[in-house]
DNA sequence: TATTGACTTAAAGTTAACTTTAAGTTGTAG
DNA sequence: CTACAACTTAAAGTTAACTTTAAGTCAATA
């Protein structure tokens, strides 16, 4: 199957100027035209996009995926640096979901405080409790909260 | 403890001008100053701006948290809204983390690939792999991928 | 063959969240 | 009292990743 430039952006959820910035940025080196100049997806460029999706997802800029994408298209002698490149982004996208974690620690204790002020009418009763009132999964987030008084 | 602007971006890691931005932006109607218009931020401003820093890595775009700040500063009869807007935000991070492990695995689906590829010496042998031959928790990735052949 | 919707390009515009600059002021240490 | 680092402001600059615009072309349908 091909598809026009509208076609794989529906498919992938983008708009058609995306896919032609990501051309003109040299992230589509694969990419056939017909005699009129028109853009030519085929099936297997969707795997090429996909990837691409996901290498923006992880955190890399359009340059460095680019780079990438270059790799890829010299060949096996790549093959190790493509790992090494994987590696490193797997690696960064564990470390953004372990930040991620943490700011739900901190929104799920203020979700605790607004609930226990909602019950009390006021946020002095939650403000004002003993580390031992509050829930045990909540008490490092109160900590953190308080570090500055403690220096 | 009364700290400059300076003191204070030090102790959150960001640049002084980021603070004085955010109170140009009206995130800090807390903040007080000297006689000669210095910046003094306390001890319990550093729980503001931990406040501040966990809606922005939430995703929440500056204006919005101007909107939250100012809903504390009316006080009691705004409870039930800030409930329910850190109730949002959770909700928000619990999507970004599951987003982000979908793009987790698709990395781990490709490190896995590279390193078979990097074994064999060409990226031919994971590429033409039958499906049973992948570990079984990669097999989804590779069905995405093939997503579009089969449409 | 004429229409029409989707395509083409280059270039300019958008947005958020800062950062930098320039000119001047404050506060502290010697 | 003088130096000087760090502060103040307003305004302009930066960056990435698109998006929009304008002027024109392609290709499928009636």
């Amino acid at each position: 199957m091909i598809y026009t430039v509208g076609e794989m952006a529906k498919m992938l959820s983008v708009a058609p100027s995306t896919l032609r910035y990501y051309d003109k940025e040299g992230l589509l080196p694969f990419l056939e035209r017909s005699g009129g100049g028109m853009r030519m997806f085929k099936d297997a460029d969707f795997e090429w996009l996909f990837i691409i999706d996901c290498l923006k997802k992880a955190g890399m800029p359009i340059k460095d995926i680019r780079d990438f994408i270059e790799m890829v298209m010299k060949g096996d002698e790549t093959i190790g640096d493509r790992l090494e490149l994987f590696n490193k982004q797997r690696k960064a996208v564990e470390e953004k979901i372990s930040q991620l974690q943490a700011t739900l620690d901190t929104l799920n204790y203020k979700c605790w405080y607004y609930e226990t002020a909602k019950k009390a009418g006021t946020t002095a009763v939650p403000r004002e409790m003993n580390m031992e009132e509050v829930p045990e999964q909540m008490r490092h987030v109160k900590e953190m909260l308080q570090k500055a008084h403690s220096i």
